[in-house]
DNA sequence: AGTAAGCATTACTGTATGGTAATGCATCGG
DNA sequence: CCGATGCATTACCATACAGTAATGCTTACT
């Protein structure tokens, strides 16, 4: 029941493992041990426990070359999953990037509304 | 120590505080009683304690209106720590969905390379 | 004034999970 | 063949944290 989306965050929820995906995002396929050399901090079975868990998730695929694994981007649960939430936020992106940009410039320009106009809820009483 | 996206994304490891973020995203600014009306099996004080994580992470902010807190969105620490870890994605999701309607339209066009052509790590023995 | 509504805070509990150490199992080099 | 390398698996531990219940503080209603 506990849908894609809430796998994907909580594995994204974890330092090491984001790390592992940016590092396979920019610089391709890696084994393990150049993954791991990133981490000197951590244990390699620690490492390997995360590429477990991305796998798991498909978020990684593994191909072995003799004794090595090579670990590689699998980009496409992640898309999926990522951009229809992403889209709830995005409008409020580029209206963030313009506030901020409309601090910087000057103060004082109050005309209100810039979040989704909402006609639903009048409480006040 | 622990960087501004390490606790973005705790925040949004867990689905109730994602739930919260969504609806205010959706519906613009709402009270605590709305949010808890969302959420029937949690009882109020917990997802008070998430609308303070998320105060706290300044992904909302609250004002008073007579005894209720109408909590709303605050898109820019969000967009400011999300946007950047986007991009190192978001080239391979073009080519994902272009991956994805080429396997929808057709078999066996295995033209390599989708992938950023790295040069660096040639270590075929 | 007294009661209730709306929310925050605190203390407590159970569970999930990140990390380690130990072991196993292929594969490679000599 | 034998030791070493590369990685996975298992068992174990410690901590973080989501959820609850109890309490308190304002504000509103009568």
């Amino acid at each position: 029941m506990t849908s894609d989306r809430d796998a994907l965050f909580r594995i994204l929820a974890d330092p090491t493992r984001r790390k592992i995906l940016d590092l396979l995002a920019e610089q391709g396929p890696l084994t393990v041990g150049e993954l791991a050399a990133e981490f000197p901090q951590l244990v390699t079975s620690g490492i390997s426990k995360h590429l477990m868990s991305l796998r798991g998730a498909s978020l990684v695929s593994a191909t072995r070359r003799g004794r090595e694994q090579i670990y590689q981007l699998e980009p496409d649960v992640m898309a999926a999953a990522l951009k229809p939430w992403l889209a709830k936020y995005e409008r409020y992106w580029s209206t963030a990037l313009a506030r901020l940009r409309d601090l910087a410039e000057e103060r004082g320009t109050e005309a209100g509304q810039t979040s989704p106009r909402n006609a639903r809820r009048r409480r006040r009483k």
